[in-house]
DNA sequence: TAATTAACGCGACTATGTTGCAATAGCAAA
DNA sequence: TTTGCTATTGCAACATAGTCGCGTTAATTA
C-alpha cells in the first residue's frame, strides 16, 4: 500500500521535526495551520510511527507522545531511551543515551518506554525564584 | 486524616500481595469476590499509591498497574525499575534491579516510568510450539 | 484527462479514569 | 454499649484519549 502525501502530513512531519520534541496529539493540533480533524491526526502519527519515521511514547500521564526519528538509520532504529517529561512546562524530550536492560530469561523485549517526570531545567529555576 | 480499614480495601491489598504481579483496575475487579464498584477500587489504589503501600506504573498500553511494594522500607522507596508487560497473557512483572538514569543539567526527576512490552517466557515457548 | 484508491472528515463509539454528593460504616470517645 | 464524627463507599455524571466505519475528497499514475 503507496503512500500518499498530503498537506496535513506534512504539516504535522513539519511540526515535529523543528520543534525536535515529543508532542502528543493536542500540542500538533494547536500548532496546526491547517484545520486537520482530530482522527486524521492520529491517523498520521500512527502511519509515521509504522513506517519508522517517528517513534512513540506512553507518558505517566497515560498520553501517547511522537517524536521524530533524528537518530535513526534506514534498518537501525534506535528508541531504547527515556523521555523526560516536565509536569510545568509539558515538554518531553528525548534522553539520547541508549540503554539496555536486563531481562529475565527468555523474556522477548519488543517494545521499550521509559519516561521520567518532573521539572526541567528551565523550570527548576523558575520554582525557585530566579 | 486518618486510614479506616474496609473489607474492600483489604481485599484489594490481598489480592495484590498474593499476586505478587502489578495489576491494573480490571484484573483487580476480575479477581474480588466483593462487589465494589469501579470508583472505590481506584480511590483505594491512589490512596495506597499515596501511602506508600503500592507503587503505580503506567503501561504503554496507557493503563496503570498497581504492585504491592515488598522492596520497600518505611521511609526508603525503591521504583526505578522496569516493569515487564507480556502482550500475551497481559502478566506485568517488577524487574527488581533498581537503576539510575542521567538527566541532563538541572533537571529535576520526581516520577521514574519504565516498562519493556514483549513476550514473557512462558508465552514465548508456547509461541514457539513447545 | 480519467481511473484508482490512499487519505480525510465526520460522527459514533469504547475505554479509562475522575469527581460530586448523599448514604454507609469504621473507629474512638463517652 | 451507645453515640458522634467523618473516612469511605456507591452511583451517576463527566472528561478525555484514542479508534473505527463509512461516504467523500484528492494524490498519483496511466
Ligand atoms: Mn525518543
Ligand atoms: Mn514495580
Ligand atoms: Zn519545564
Ligand atoms: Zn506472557
Amino acid at each position: 500500500m503507496s503512500r500518499r502525501n498530503t498537506k496535513s502530513q506534512q504539516e504535522v512531519l513539519d511540526i515535529l521535526k523543528q520543534s525536535g520534541l515529543a508532542l502528543n496529539h493536542e500540542m500538533i493540533q494547536e500548532q496546526m495551520s491547517l484545520n486537520t480533524d482530530r482522527a486524521t491526526i492520529y491517523r498520521i502519527l500512527n502511519r509515521f510511527s509504522q513506517d519508522g519515521i517517528v517513534h512513540k511514547v506512553v507518558g505517566d500521564d497515560g498520553k501517547q507522545y511522537f517524536a521524530f526519528c533524528s537518530n535513526c538509520t534506514k534498518d537501525g532504529h534506535q528508541h531504547n531511551h527515556f523521555h523526560f517529561r516536565c509536569i510545568e512546562c509539558q515538554n518531553v524530550i528525548c534522553i539520547k543515551n541508549e540503554l539496555r536492560v536486563q531481562l529475565p530469561e527468555g523474556y522477548e523485549p519488543i517494545n521499550f518506554n521509559g519516561v521520567i517526570s518532573g521539572y526541567c531545567s528551565k523550570c527548576c529555576k523558575q520554582r525557585n525564584g530566579v
